[in-house]
RNA sequence: GCAGGAAUGGUGGAAUGGUAGACACGGGGGACUUAAAAUCCCCUGGCCGUUGAGGCUGUGUGGGUUCGAGUCCCAUUUCCUGUACCA
């Protein structure tokens, strides 16, 4: 056999992959199924750097295993093709934001093709395709006609909730609702269409509401939460302001309980599971109604501490809470107005930076209705309008933020804790004996804050205050977006009223516009289309959906992507089910694995899909980092001094491609070469190198650190990359690409080459024996725990000790093609098909190990001292706990560490080690 | 502030409570070669000692449990990630 030639291998069965088709799938009853996902990418413009594979390697890697075990896996790829790059890329040069994203989904599948994974590619999907985003469309549709029944816990169709209305009116009913609304079967038969529908948007899944927003002027469109990172958008960083808008929302709040609860039966991490526990912020608490003086209105509010009944002094509402204004007394007024406006002009960063303590007074008061007693009504922002009721019973002595604001403001705090100091900071934390705490009817004093609590809340539901009330921090999620490269909604408008277009309208095509900036009235880009109206005339929404629309059922499209009646067909569901393996980074946490839940879920409900969670078992890759290299120039020259010398002088680090550099020692003539002004650069080296400094950054463009795997295929080949990116560390942890270590991968792979070009028909001897089984063992255990780097190490532990035998036989070599086959796929392919084997080497059958080869003559004991360790014993096979203590004290070098005592104890662990107690 | 995770050589990292540092990079020495590359062999946590001995010490820090702790428990520091006026 000739030299190992990477790109004659690599290019030869990546082509006879492809041609014989050998990863298409198809639905066969016979074999079990096994569902291996990787989050879709979207497809940027900067191309895919060496981070982004590891994911797939590590996710192929397994689906191929699973193959090789007999499993028929699933196993696709596709594309988050919407996204706001390409519609800015499109704002600035014209260029249709399709053309864009088209070109980048070309260099992607270049770039991962090079790579040898094992998709089905023939189950592409994009989501800007319209056979793709029809369902994207029709599943909208479908929430559209939903509602939430919280009793039954699932949704159900708008049509049986409109008979319950017809009938008994909102008495009753138990759907989910933007908002408590009463009225009569009579009333609601009374209403107009226009106000019938109008009212359905209370209850409506995907429904139209006001809500305050999160704005960005910058980007001309509204985001979600998890689009927003302290008040600024996560893409492009700009500031966010809160704005009342009229929006479509999914009424993801309302799925809080069961999504919070199926957590519990997924195999994510643990911390992927709090971050959404948190996420969905599950509080138990009481709700309770302090009535104004003086009127008939009631206060509701929420709390988690209604121990603490007794020490509130005062009362604070949200400013954009309705009860401002009834509660506002003309005396007030103008002050009250004056702070509203204040508050108003601030955006959401402002209020987060400046945590300055404001409010103003209404000039009401309301009656503690445990005490009895007068208590002021004040307006902050320090309260929020979306959580709970929008208004707080404030208990300085205990909450920090009404703390703030009491001494700003001057109001009293009462402690309610026996032995709590609050004259300098509250007591928050929930313990103690409580005190303070005695009225007419309830008196808590003496017991602790938990029997506090669950006494106070079972008062007030006797006494009709209150009542035990679970909210959860989760908000309904706002679907619309003001952009141009986004879905379209099959929604048309009639007197200002949204209908739902027919099922035959779909897919609602994205119409050409002639330029993708908001139009001159602020209205979205949409509004330039020309004829986006309805055959009868109707004006079509102008907003488009956000990514996650796209990114949440993608999994079941997989299943079934060129089915033209159902988003998938009820077979290929009930076969595929659900993922089993789903491998992707920790950011989308609170975005696309809450929204792909619940959409889930929703279908569900629906009876469309059989699997109440889409994925099973998820794995979190780590990112990988920059290393970016440093340069020392001397200041004030165009000098570079090598790094160990670089402190002698006075020197600016400069960043420097990582390209040019290898091991640290810099191209002198490519660093001259890489930028005109370096052109004349001189050099103090040591031992006549330029040596580098480095740190580990972000990969990125600006910090001249991007490695693009193209690169390292073309001089290493995919399988070395394949290899060397497991290699680097535990796939969930984070690690900084460093290009340094990759030869060692590289060593070992034309080692195996060169033992696979040797290898003879002798029979395999024992000693070759024992290093296969051990290798397929190892191997075969660290795959199913996900620990790729240990079975690296165990290929090249096994490949040195094989190269030390005299001869290897080609069973080895068979065993091991097929072992390290989901690895390095190509140089297995090579070694099955030059061992005469017909086929791929994926559809072989993986080894299995026999303990018989794995087994010694004579098992190794340590022997301890008192927890020392101090030297070994050998003892046959089977040997018994009495005969390895005997074999110990009898060994010659146990006299020196006995010093002729007797030993109190000996423990044997069999298999493991010997500890003499002295 | 809160929640979760991490801390092991010059570097990336191995270690079901049982000989810490597998494997690899880097470094040092040697073989082959006119030379270089490639390849192969040996050494490589620290300290003391020896120069075919050996000993001590060592997994962020301080305690604890155990015959035995990198691993379990408590406290503490630092770093990373997520989240934050959520009442």
């Amino acid at each position: 056999m000739a030299d190992y030639n990477h790109i004659d291998i690599e290019s030869r069965w990546q082509q006879y992959w492809r041609d014989k088709e050998v990863f298409k799938t198809e639905i066969n009853k016979d074999k079990p199924k096994y569902y291996v996902l990787d989050m879709f990418p979207y497809p940027s413009g900067a191309g895919l750097h060496v981070g982004h594979p590891l994911g797939y390697i590590a996710s192929d890697i397994y689906s191929r295993y699973k193959r090789q075990q007999g499993f028929n896996v699933l196993h696709p790829m596709g594309y988050d093709a919407y996204g706001l790059p390409a519609e800015q890329y499109a704002i600035q040069t014209g260029q249709h934001p399709e053309k864009t994203t088209n070109d980048n989904i070309a260099r992607y599948r270049s770039q991962l093709d090079k790579i040898g994974f094992s998709f089905d590619w023939s189950r592409e999907v994009r989501t800007c395709d319209p056979k793709y985003y029809k369902w994207t469309q029709w599943a909208f549709m479908q929430m559209f006609n939903h509602y939430y029944d919280t009793e039954l816990g699932k949704a159900r169709p708008i049509s049986e909730l409109v008979a319950h209305l017809e009938k008994y009116g909102t008495e009753g009913h138990h759907a989910a609702e933007t908002k408590e609304i009463n009225f009569t079967a009579d009333q609601w038969n009374a209403m107009s269409e226009k106000e019938q529908r109008e009212t359905l948007m209370n209850w409506r899944i995907a429904f139209q509401g006001e809500t305050m927003v999160n704005w960005c002027p910058e980007l001309g469109t509204v985001l979600a939460n998890d689009e927003v990172s302290e008040g600024l958008s996560v893409r492009g960083g700009f500031p966010v302001e809160q704005k009342l808008m009229r929006q479509w929302c999914l009424r993801v709040s309302a799925y809080a309980p069961r999504l919070l609860d199926d957590l519990n039966n997924l195999a994510w991490s643990d911390s992927l599971k709090e971050t959404q526990r948190n996420w969905i912020g599950r509080s138990e608490g009481a709700e309770m109604r302090f009535p104004v003086k003086n009127s008939d209105i009631e206060l509701e509010i929420f709390t988690t501490r209604a121990d603490t009944v007794f020490g509130v002094t005062f009362m604070v509402l949200a400013p954009e809470s309705e009860y401002v204004k009834l509660l506002t007394t003309p005396e007030q007024k103008e002050a009250v107005d004056a702070y509203l406006n204040e508050v108003k002009h601030k955006t959401e960063r402002e209020r987060q930076i400046d945590k300055k303590v404001t409010g103003v007074f209404t000039g009401s008061y309301a009656i503690n209705p445990l005490s009895g007693k007068e208590i002021p009504i004040w307006v902050s922002d320090y309260v929020l309008a979306g959580y709970g009721t929008g208004a707080i019973m404030a208990v300085p002595a205990h909450d920090s933020r009404d703390y703030a604001f009491a001494k700003k403001f001057n109001l009293p705090i009462i402690p309610l804790i026996e032995g709590a100091d609050v004259s300098e900071e509250s007591f928050d934390a929930k313990e103690g004996i409580v005190c303070n705490s005695c009225g007419p009817d309830l008196d808590l004093n003496g017991l602790t804050v938990k029997e506090a609590i669950a006494k106070t809340k079972q008062h007030i539901s006797e006494k009709g205050i209150g009542r035990v009330k679970v909210n959860y921090r989760l908000r309904d999620a706002i679907f619309s977006r003001q952009r141009y490269w986004g879905e379209p909604f099959p929604v048309y408008y009639k007197d200002g009223i949204a209908y739902l277009m027919d099922e035959s309208a779909l897919p609602l095509l994205l119409p050409e516009v002639s330029s993708y900036k908001p139009t001159a009235d602020g209205e979205p880009p949409l509004g330039r289309a020309e004829n986006w109206k309805t055959p009868e005339g109707y004006p079509i929404e102008l907003c488009t959906m956000p990514g996650f629309a796209g990114s949440s059922a993608y999994y079941l499209r997989y299943m079934d992507p060129h089915n033209d009646e159902a988003l998938v067909s009820k077979e290929a569901d009930e076969y595929w089910r659900d993922v089993d393996l789903y491998v992707g980074g920790a950011e989308h946490a609170t975005g696309h694995l809450i929204y792909s839940r619940f959409w889930n879920k929703f279908l569900y409900d629906l009876g469309l899909v059989v699997s109440p969670e889409p994925f099973k078992k998820l794995v979190n890759q780590g990112m990988i980092q920059g290393r970016t290299n440093f340069v020392y120039r001397i200041k004030g020259t165009n000098t570079f001094v090598s790094k160990g010398l670089a402190d002698q002088y006075e020197t600016t680090p400069i960043r420097v491609d990582v390209n040019i550099v290898n091991n640290d020692i810099l191209d002198r003539e490519a660093f001259k070469a890489w930028r005109p002004y370096f052109a004349d650069a001189e050099f103090i080296l040591e031992d006549g190198k330029y040596v580098c400094g480095y740190a580990v950054e972000k990969m990125s463009k600006s910090m001249f650190n991007v490695v693009n795997p193209d690169v390292i295929v073309e001089k290493y080949g995919a399988d070395t990359l394949r290899l060397y990116e497991m290699f680097l560390g535990p796939v969930e942890q984070s690690k900084p690409w460093d290009t340094n270590g990759i030869d060692g991968v590289n060593r070992f792979l034309r080692k195996l080459w060169n033992i696979f070009s040797k290898r003879t028909d002798s029979e395999q001897s024992a000693k070759e024996k024992k290093i296969m089984h051990t290798l397929i063992k190892k191997v075969s255990q660290d795959i199913e725990n996900f620990s790729f780097n240990t079975s690296v190490a165990a290929f090249m532990i096994a490949v040195n000790e094989l190269g030390k035998l005299p001869s290897v036989s080609a069973k080895s070599m068979d065993e091991f093609a097929r072992l390290i086959a989901p690895f390095a796929p190509h140089i297995a392919e090579e070694f099955w098909h030059e061992l005469g084997h017909e086929g791929s080497v994926s559809d072989s059958e993986w080894p299995k190990w026999d303990e018989e080869a794995l087994k010694e003559d004579t098992v190794k004991y340590p022997v301890q001292f008192n927890g020392k360790m101090r030297f070994n014993i050998e003892v046959p096979a089977g040997s018994d706990k009495a005969a390895v203590e005997k074999a110990a004290l009898s060994d010659p070098a146990a006299e020196k560490w006995l010093e002729g005592k007797t030993p109190k104890k000996v423990i044997v662990v069999p298999g493991r080690i010997v500890n003499i107690v002295i």
